[in-house]
DNA sequence: AAGTGGTCTAGACCACTAT
DNA sequence: TAGTGGTCTAGACCACTTT
């Protein structure tokens, strides 16, 4: 196992008090480097806490919360009484980024939001059973399009409980503006929500609504929001293009700012 | 603007200095659970740090420590000079992880690879792109099938550089022997990678291969890998039936353990 | 026994925001 | 000016692993 030692390996870098950057950011992007030009390689142990210490002049804290963050990163595990050691690449640690979907609206501001349907219907059963509510009953059923520089990409669909006693019904349908889901301004009402994210065909309906050829790969992204009594209140599909989206991620080490 | 306070809400939980759990573990439940029960709602403020000290008799380093992990979670957002204050549930904060993929495989341990094809190949225009080489170039290419449970779910090409002058085409096969790559054991070669993940149709070959019906919706996860100098030594695409795969996550308030 | 990571303290000083 | 979050110290003690 290579192991890190400051008599072969050069120790240029030190941390400057004097810059806006702290301490503890200049020490994880100095460890980061190390890790991202191969001066630490996987499976390589670190210097110990100590070592660190009194090498870059930080107290055990700071070193501490160095670690935590690199641990964070996915970078480095940490073992008690072994050591730290710098992770090997492993593509399960992937994380995808929703965000990349709020950007398709936020970026360009052309998004146009079209109602093509709002009506009350009683739940059939799937639905019923997704709001946990039984089959019948009464549910508001919003269908909306969306459009990005006039080209429609995003289909919406949603039901949501129907409750004439709790008058929120008006709140409901302006905390699902998708405006407010994605930035956060309306989720006040929501405690949480599941989603899933599968990959379909568009279905005749789906694909004329989209304008698109038959058959059209299809992101469709599922999901169910609960208030805080933790009763679901809305369940729908977002369906959007598959040539239109994409999601990207890095594993292994990343840039260094 | 609702306010967490003493003397309206009941304060019945405290820090066990003689549990297992770490105080600030505790405290994060602690903050958590009352973020989830609706006792601090989505933009309310949290008590100040110093209030937190002593309501929970635990140093100012620990309260830090428990904001700060509670913001990685992205429960809370931090505002210096004004507070502390619960997020509201954004879509955009959600994120997915691979590991649901890895998973398919060892969860259950009868996963099959089988190597349809390897031979040496010159790059077209595209694989040179990705691999930054000229066209012409050899590389292998490799196909292989993978079966869980004896089905089908899963086809992988893969291009890699290949490059007599330097003996490692062994060391990359074992590589992309894809257990490695999933479960990080093989990373030791690899420095970083790109990933994307799209929405396709599976074309003839590919339905075929995977004994689907057409159309047949599929997740397409392209990949480059990169060396320690940086230099792309592998480019390819998992292609998986989008009826056996569905990334699953949650926004908000999730689970406390 | 020696070395490692993990937790925690009781303050200090700073930067920022509101009044 | 008062209150907030943000950084940092210089130790202490513990749990764990290795020799």
């Amino acid at each position: 196992m290579r192991t890190a030692n400051a008599s072969t390996e050069e120790q240029s870098e030190c941390i400057d008090r004097d810059s806006y950057e702290p301490a503890y950011a200049q020490l994880v992007n100095i460890l980061r480097r190390q890790i991202a030009d191969g001066m630490l390689r996987p499976g390589d142990q670190l210097p110990s806490e100590a070592q660190l210490c009194h090498r870059y002049q930080v107290s055990p804290m700071t070193v501490r919360r160095v670690i935590n963050i690199l641990a964070d990163l996915g970078m480095v595990n940490t073992a008690q009484g072994r050591g730290t050691f710098v992770r090997p690449v492993e593509l399960g640690t992937a994380i995808f980024h929703l965000q990349e979907l709020q950007n398709l609206f936020s970026d360009k501001r052309q998004t146009a939001v079209k109602i093509l349907e709002a009506r009350v219907v009683p739940a059939d059963d799937k639905a019923a059973r997704k709001l946990t509510i039984t089959p019948g009953e009464p549910t508001i059923f919003i269908r909306r399009l969306l459009s990005t520089e006039g080209e429609p990409t995003f289909y919406h669909r949603e039901q949501l409980i129907y409750d004439p006693t709790r008058p929120i019904v008006e709140a409901e349908m302006e905390v699902t503006s998708l405006q407010g889901l994605f930035s956060g301004t309306g989720g006040t009402i929501l405690k949480r929500g599941e989603l899933s994210i599968e990959a379909t065909v568009l279905n005749e309906e789906e694909a004329r609504l989209l304008h698109t050829p038959m058959p059209m790969a299809a992101f469709c992204i599922e999901h169910i929001f609960y208030d805080f009594d933790d009763r679901p209140i809305s369940w729908g599909q977002f369906i959007c293009r598959g040539d239109r989206l994409r999601f990207t991620t890095t594993v292994g080490s990343s840039e260094v700012v």
